[in-house]
DNA sequence: CACCGATTGATCAATTTCTTTCATGAACTC
DNA sequence: GAGTTCATGAAAGAAATTGATCAATCGGTG
């Protein structure tokens, strides 16, 4: 990929906003000819810099009401340890997000669920039932009060 | 919308892994006809079970190397206060995203930067300027494990 | 200024994809 | 069982994407 320059951003802020325009409609809110918004968006797919394209859904009405804000620190930082939890976060979709973290705690997960039960029992049945996971501390996530996928750009 | 079978399921899946997807590749993974599969496609998107369609974009090659998760502490929980955060968290789209949580922290907040120095500008500049924000614990994500925008359905 | 390469925009044909229409059959009601 | 509604699939038409070509334009360089 070569520079990025502003016509390019431009793309990437309407397809990062909504990947559902037509080719005409891109091209034209992207200040530009039909042709130049093909090209373009040919690159970038090509060079990975739109990495997929993805439908967002409504997580109310697919009844997962509950989302949680877990923090967890595992026993030691051995290969085994880390590859161990790492198996249990790709293999569970309840957890949408890991992230390691410098600070207090090793890990911060997002995790969804339908209701406080079955958090619970996902917890207790996954979680806490691996050997290396010494800690968790689980928050409830009262309000979303902003949830974006669109880079700072 | 009525009750979602799981037909209607398996399209949801495949639409939050992939919504570039063509109509005729959708439907034959989805186990129907091409006219299936549209007719519900319109009707996920009408009731809004399909919130939007976005871009996913790599952060690393649009040069946002750094990502932190932030909790805020308010001084109040007065409207203002309340309502002056908000403000913040929503003209800022470094912060992409926040979170009103139980427990110890007030808020999560997930923000993205190009590197330590225009976090700590943009944390100064507009977060710990605020006069109710009382309290900000920041950790670096050392690593992305899992960074899915695919409900557990 | 003249030249060169790169980028752009316009246009077109081929192909693919989306959308509508229509007919069929199942399920249900009266 | 006749009639109605509803969901389904096939097929045809409309529209959009894809990819290529060509001329015009822009920027830099000798």
């Amino acid at each position: 990929m070569k520079e990025i320059d502003q016509s390019v951003l431009r793309l990437l802020r309407l397809l990062q906003q909504d990947c559902s325009l037509a080719l005409a409609d891109l091209a034209e809110r992207g200040g530009m000819s039909q042709s130049t918004a093909w090209r373009k968006v040919q690159e970038l797919d090509a060079a990975g810099v739109i990495r997929r394209r993805v439908a967002l859904l409504d997580a109310r009405q697919l009844d997962l009401k509950l989302c949680v804000i877990a923090h967890v620190t595992l026993d030691d930082h051995h290969e085994e340890a880390i590859e161990s939890f790492s198996s249990v976060v790709r293999n569970h979709p309840e957890i949408m997000e890991c992230y390691a973290l410098s600070g207090a705690f090793d890990y911060m997960l997002k995790i969804r669920a339908c209701d406080v039960e079955s958090y619970e029992a996902f917890m207790t049945r996954h979680l806490l039932r691996n050997p290396h996971v010494r800690n968790v501390v689980s928050s409830f996530v009262l309000r979303e009060m902003k949830a974006s996928t669109e880079l700072p750009i």
